[in-house]
DNA sequence: ACTTCGATCTCGTAC
DNA sequence: GTACGAGGTCGAAGT
């Protein structure tokens, strides 16, 4: 990895235009190829970048360009679009590299998957004395995330998010009336359950007859079992 | 900003944990507080990372730590939120700090709002004598990209992409759904516009009376007031 | 290879 | 500030 402190004008051509006045930035070139034009600000986003597989051609500043004082000229192409990085360098203020090797990768616990296991452990946060006939019920149409079954009969199906909006709604949907053809199934109905449900979300599964259903991520871990845990 | 290549350890918790085995990488620090860990490769996105405001302190190893190689700790907390993270640091490779002081910004050129401004713009593009009642027309299932009048009295409902896909079909034909329930707008068509309009999503939306419509955008902004231009 | 969907999404923008 | 949709989305998992 090698890593440019200098003063640089970047025009990026592609799926869109961009262009970035000359001003200090952080270039970094990485081993696959790719390349970030970070500021001093902002969060993790570059302002511009150009990911793998591309390559870096180094040219000489056009005539007009030296007059205005670019040094060099790092023409940086995708090798399948024809996305492009034309960064004009006028002053580099710190050049390092370092070789770092391959990264372990990351590891992560959270996310929606571990989400739907603790509801599918918590069945009885959605009602009384549900019983879960299996996750990701495959229908024609896609997985439903949770099913379960009533006492009276009838089965519950649930979509999980981890925040509620209107694709989900639509979503879900979609596999009631599906289920609901199913005699083994009916009647069902259906159950949209996140740690969030935007308003419009709500409204729209409301409307449709769906019980909406908030989740205490929290609180639901709290309740796990300690062994299931990753750290 | 500070750039340090170090090989390090590092836990995220917060609204989910993650965790990182040791191993050389690319350590940023901005002038704003935020921290970003990079490997050499994968894309724009850090391995891990904290958005501002947010504030570093550096801890000693604790005991066991030390026997383990750690140099120091670097603890890394969000002043908002109770996401945080813990940098251990084995080995510093390389340490740099250059002042770069403000970024006068990106400019973009190309994206969808500034399609829709030009449709906003160019309505006769949508059809004849029509009259622009407003961008982002607010229903109860989210805005109407353009909502526009007939000369005889209807309306037409607008929805406005650059890639013009089924789920965009879906969301225009919701719209018109609705708002054709509104005596004050009956009756109302829809005109599906973008730049390209997929094959399936141009199927779905003629099977459902829809309107398509193949906006070229550097026609469009060849009509533009050259004064709006970017540049 | 292509499609679908989640994300510590990020980012802009309208209200 | 909050809410919502777009993104040069990126990335992973499944088909």
């Amino acid at each position: 990895m090698r890593t440019v402190f200098a003063r640089c004008a970047v025009d990026y051509s592609g799926r869109l235009a961009a262009h970035l006045d000359p001003a200090p930035r952080l270039i970094i070139f990485k081993a696959d190829g790719s390349v970030l034009v970070h500021s001093d600000g902002g969060s993790y986003k570059p302002l511009n970048w150009m990911n793998p597989p591309c390559a870096v051609t180094v040219l000489p500043p056009a005539e007009d360009e030296v007059a205005d004082g670019v040094e060099q000229v790092w023409l940086v192409q995708h090798a399948k679009t024809d996305d492009r990085l034309r960064i004009q360098v006028f002053e580099v203020l710190q050049d390092c590299s370092v070789e770092l090797g391959p990264d372990p990768g990351l590891v992560k616990d959270g996310v929606e998957a571990h989400l739907q296991q603790l509801l599918a452990e918590q069945v009885s946060l959605v009602g009384e004395d549900l019983r879960l006939i299996r996750r990701e019920y495959p229908t024609a149409i896609g997985p439903v995330d949770l099913l379960l079954r009533e006492p009276g009969g009838g089965t519950v199906a649930v979509e999980v998010k981890r925040r509620g909006e209107i694709d989900g709604v639509e979503q879900l949907t979609r596999y009631v009336e599906l289920l609901d053809r199913d005699p083994a199934l009916r009647p069902v109905r259906g159950v949209f359950a996140a740690q969030v449900i935007k308003p419009q979300a709500r409204v729209l599964a409301e409307d449709r007859g769906l019980t909406c259903l908030v989740l205490d991520y929290d609180t639901m871990r709290g309740l796990e079992d300690p062994s299931l845990r990753l750290f």
